[in-house]
DNA sequence: CTTGACCCTATAGCGTGGTATAGGGTGTAT
DNA sequence: ATACACCCTATACCACGCTATAGGGTCAAG
């Protein structure tokens, strides 16, 4: 069974998923939040995709592993299309995502000191969880003050 | 206007509550979800808490504090019933979980790398976004790769 | 005895980023 | 001509940890 290729360099939905490494339904989804243009449709109704969606997917995917969420995306391609967006708008919107990150990873390092302590007060035998201070001190515990 | 004092050493669920800082429907989600025991009831059908409840409050939201979810959260509580449990085993519990938020941290730290190398390649001038190459570098970027 | 704060249950909704299902149409190889 | 992969819409559902709403009952003070 071949392939079907599609004409005039247009894509249909599950061959531009396959590419980007997402889900048809993944697809539509980001239609549907705007994070992609309503796409071109074929006489039948098939969405025919041109090669630059699967740039602005590749984008999408990408900037989700750099901790930005869809909305922010989605503000971030619109910063991209406004012809008065400066090079300094963008390193702006990167700057407070590091914030961002730099403050995430504070609070984990806050937990596990805190953790890494509580286990290292076990002393790990087959003694009642009595003498084991980690589960009583999550009770009364101080110092490690919430987010 | 008094505050009710509620007999016995017992508390209602909105002195319990204020308390241990949370709200009274997440009281009654937590003894949904089994995070804390069936409370008593007065004649009136409205539960009395004994002040066991407070600690166990406290518990949860520690451990939430430390890291853990809910259902994790539900494990230790569980752990800590059982009278087989020995030190051994929470911190084992604790040590998983150390792994946990230390891969969390290295993942953040991956990301906070990319993204400040491509701030880092901004100019932060009025130039238009096609001279700053974090917008274009999402789409085609190497060497991140996720989680 | 009325007011108002508090309690009860049951159910629905939020935000996030999707995935699944129902019910139907399309495209093409054999 | 029939099978089968694929496409369409619409809607519902998942985990997570709550929060809100509706519609009612209780309790203590003034």
């Amino acid at each position: 069974m071949h392939k079907r290729a599609s004409p005039g360099g247009t894509m249909t939905i599950g061959e531009l998923a396959r590419q980007a490494g997402v889900g048809v339904q993944t697809v539509r989804y980001y239609e549907r939040r705007r994070l992609l243009p309503e796409a071109a449709r074929r006489a039948s109704g098939y969405r025919a995709f041109a090669p630059a969606a699967l740039e602005r997917l590749r984008f999408i995917r990408r900037a989700q592993e750099l901790g930005f969420t869809l909305s922010e995306i989605a503000e971030l391609l619109a910063l991209r299309l406004d012809p008065h967006t400066t090079a300094a708008d963008v390193k702006a919107r990167a700057g407070e995502k590091i914030q961002e990150i730099e403050s995430r990873i504070r609070d984990l390092e806050r937990i596990r000191h805190a953790l890494s302590h509580l286990a290292g007060s076990c002393r790990g035998g087959h003694a009642p969880t009595t003498d084991c201070p980690l589960l009583e001190a999550l009770g009364s515990l101080d110092g490690v003050t919430g987010r």
